[in-house]
DNA sequence: ACACAATTGCGAATGGTTTGCAATAGCAAA
DNA sequence: TTTGCTATTGCAAACCATTCGCAATTGTGT
């Protein structure tokens, strides 16, 4: 959390408090949530400043998306993990990366895809 | 194709010519489309009628969404494959499952990742 | 405290997707 | 074939999440 601060700091950018707002939610919420949800959790704060700190955040590196079901997803980012989606509601949990052991209390038939990603040849320069 | 036609009857759906030439479209393309994308192509269909198509063929399970970059793309389905999508600009293209041993003479910087799904106790009833 | 640029809030614009409704097309029975 | 009934279409308007323009405010360094 300091270290994002600084992270700010040292590209320029204000400390300000939307931004300190929306981090601080972001870290004590630890799952994805949309731009409505966090707007929905800091209303004294304005829509189009909650959207302009997730993309400036996003820039930076701070946040990571994920995409579901049509939506951006956002949580802070950390130590390499996957997420496990409900099928049906879209509810999400992380999970520790070394899945292979761990007990899904929470789910059942649990299924693990692969998603293969890259660069073509014409963004390769 | 034929098939497919047969599971829009059997279902009591009308084979009408937007879903004739949408299911066309994505026979003839085997790439990922938008709804845009699709609509672009067929111009002489209505572009509520390519989102009523797509939403009803997704519901029969005769095409897959897959996100990417918060759109969604649409494919027959078809036999498990995975995609390969390129991080800069969203070109796709679709690889066979053993891609172990695959030549990605497309692509560099080829990864996989893991995606989780299952559904959830709330849900399992 | 001051000054200046970056950032915010607000409202309006945007753009993709959905919806309401009257006109049309598909299908099955006559 | 023709008829009749319902599902489906096209069109325009509505919707809704996200972005933008701009004047007012805030953060920061002097
Ligand atoms: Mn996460
Ligand atoms: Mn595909
Ligand atoms: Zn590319
Ligand atoms: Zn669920």
């Amino acid at each position: 959390m300091k270290d994002i601060l600084e992270k700010l700091k040292s590209n320029g950018y204000k400390l300000t408090q939307p931004r300190e707002k929306v981090l601080e939610l972001l870290s004590h919420n630890h799952k994805a949530l949309s731009a409505q949800d966090i707007h929905s959790f800091i209303k004294d704060v304005d829509k189009a400043s909650v959207y302009r700190t997730l993309n400036l955040l996003e820039e930076l590196g701070i946040v990571n998306i994920e995409n579901f079901n049509n939506e951006k997803l956002y949580c802070l980012s950390a130590d390499p993990h996957h997420h496990i989606i409900c099928k049906k509601c879209g509810f999400s949990e992380e999970v520790p990366c070394t899945y292979e052991h761990y007990n899904f209390s929470n789910f059942s038939n649990v299924q693990h895809q692969m998603t293969l990603t890259g660069v073509c040849n014409k963004c390769n320069k």
